[in-house]
DNA sequence: CCCTGATTCGC
DNA sequence: GCGAATCAGG
């Protein structure tokens, strides 16, 4: 199958509709679910609204070589690596979904330029924004977060942990109350 | 192990 | 442009 006009229509309809890749590909029969991601890179629809589930930790390892199958003569192909890599933040951020996240905070009262070290480094704003800004409150200690962002930063885990103590949670209340 | 999207690269 | 292979992660 072939991405005709209207496969790509529906493609980016169910897209749209949030979808995953290998429903979309199910319902449109003939491809498969990497066909489906494939062609939603290429038509620069990645980005989706991505309710939470931030599967792009800003990490880019380099790919390990596939074995290819080299059918008729071997072409030559000596080292032809790209030099320049694009380069990393060296912090990586926490996760946030920027675009539509009607997740609205104080503005914070560090910028990168007062951002001290006990401060916490909770960016807030769209960096590429002249407004952007750090949260700046005390951190907590051995993060870099304050205790609200750092629970926000490092999330639930989904599954319940292991219950704490009593002693402990009873302690750890206190401290914040 | 099931699933998810992301990325690379031979075709 | 296409998508299998592969990856990282929930």
């Amino acid at each position: 199958m072939s991405w005709t006009d209207e496969r790509v229509e529906t493609l980016k309809k169910l897209w749209q509709e949030g979808h995953s890749a290998s429903q979309i590909a199910k319902q449109l029969g003939g491809v498969t679910r990497n066909a489906v991601i494939g062609k939603v890179h290429r038509l620069g629809l990645s980005g989706r609204a991505a309710p939470s589930q931030p599967t792009r930790p800003l990490y880019k390892p380099a790919r390990p070589p596939r074995p290819a199958a080299s059918t008729t003569s071997h072409a030559e192909r000596p080292a032809a690596q790209t030099p320049v890599r694009r380069s990393e933040p060296v912090l990586a951020r926490p996760v946030i979904s920027q675009p539509v996240t009607p997740y609205v905070e104080e503005p914070g009262t560090a910028t990168v330029l007062t951002l001290g070290a006990k401060m916490c480094k909770w960016p807030i704003g769209d960096p590429s924004s002249d407004s952007f800004s750090f949260c700046g409150r005390r951190s907590d200690d051995g993060t870099p977060y304050c205790v609200e962002h750092g629970r926000v930063a490092y999330q639930p885990s989904q599954k319940a942990k292991k219950r704490d103590n009593g002693a402990d949670l009873s302690r750890n209340l206190r401290r914040y109350l």
